[in-house]
DNA sequence: TATGATGTTTACGTAAGCGTAAGGTTTGGC
DNA sequence: GCCAAACCTTACGCTTACGTAAACATCATA
């Protein structure tokens, strides 16, 4: 079904980051190669790089630092192994505590989200707010072009 | 308008910072306390402490590093001189230089803050997604399960 | 099978963004 | 005027997230 495993320089270029960023998340524990060559070289495989690509999400949109993404990873990797092990009979309290805590999880980093996008989409409103004040001074300015100082007095009264 | 003037630690207090940061600040050139008591000891203003927020917003909530901050700020700042010396008649084509690089920082941001929405916004529907499954799971457990093991009973249906 | 590109581990280096300690000065309430 | 709390500068330290180099092994193509 999914294509084949990519070489550790392949996946690197394709993921926009360097191969030492992949050893060095592998180093972590975040982000193991599923499959190695029989040398020992990595393989990367199609999930190895969608997991990548939530790190690098978790970081670079959220700002977690990488300890942080691994709390988040952990708790769906659980889930993932619950998920496994779905009908092998394990304790129903445990699995229910497992999904709980993904649950959890989800819900803090949609807070997370939510209070990011306020913060952003106010900033962004003040961003246009500005470029509307900075176009009409620029009009005013070219519109002045032929009359030097004229005691026009209204660029401080813009704001 | 309010003329107190704030010592480091309450500034830095105030805006969630350390001290330490607001002297790191200072020494990057991001930003100044507008004043000094006569024995030398920064007084901050409110305007300082804007400027301080505004550093924080760019690094905090775009990633931009104090660098690219510091490219920001400074074109605020030219175009913040502009305003002061509007009636100084300067050179016309060199004012509209100054509003024309602000514009164009603002059109950079607004740029920036229209990409970081897009994958929030799509980061957000996949949490969203995934809450629904991880409820279902839940419910399909319980039910599974037989017996409620604890009280709590309808984690699924509320929200 | 030769061989150059790509991979491996180990380990030291680096830049950003502060933390922290030392040693001295200033501030401001009693 | 006294004195603790807060400030000052200087300077070295620390963590994160990798970069880079060395010395060697493996891969894949001719």
């Amino acid at each position: 079904m999914s294509g084949r495993r990519l070489r550790i320089g392949e996946a690197a270029a394709l993921a926009g980051v360097s191969v030492r960023t992949l050893r060095y998340y592998e180093e972590l524990g975040l982000l193991a190669p599923s499959a190695h060559s029989p040398g020992g070289a990595r393989r990367y495989a199609e999930e190895d790089l969608a997991r990548l690509a939530r790190i690098r999400e978790l970081k670079d949109l959220l700002g977690f630092n990488l300890d942080e993404v691994r709390i988040v990873l952990a708790a769906e990797d659980r889930l993932g192994s619950l998920r496994a092990a779905y009908h092998a009979e394990a304790d129903q309290a445990a699995q229910e505590a497992i999904v709980l805590e993904a649950l959890e999880i989800n819900t803090r980093l949609q807070a997370a989200v939510e209070a990011k996008l306020g913060h952003l989409t106010a900033f962004q409103a003040r961003l246009r707010d500005k470029a509307v004040r900075y176009r009409a001074v620029l009009t005013e300015l070219r519109a002045l072009g032929g009359t030097p100082a004229s005691g026009v007095e209204d660029l401080a009264g813009n704001r």
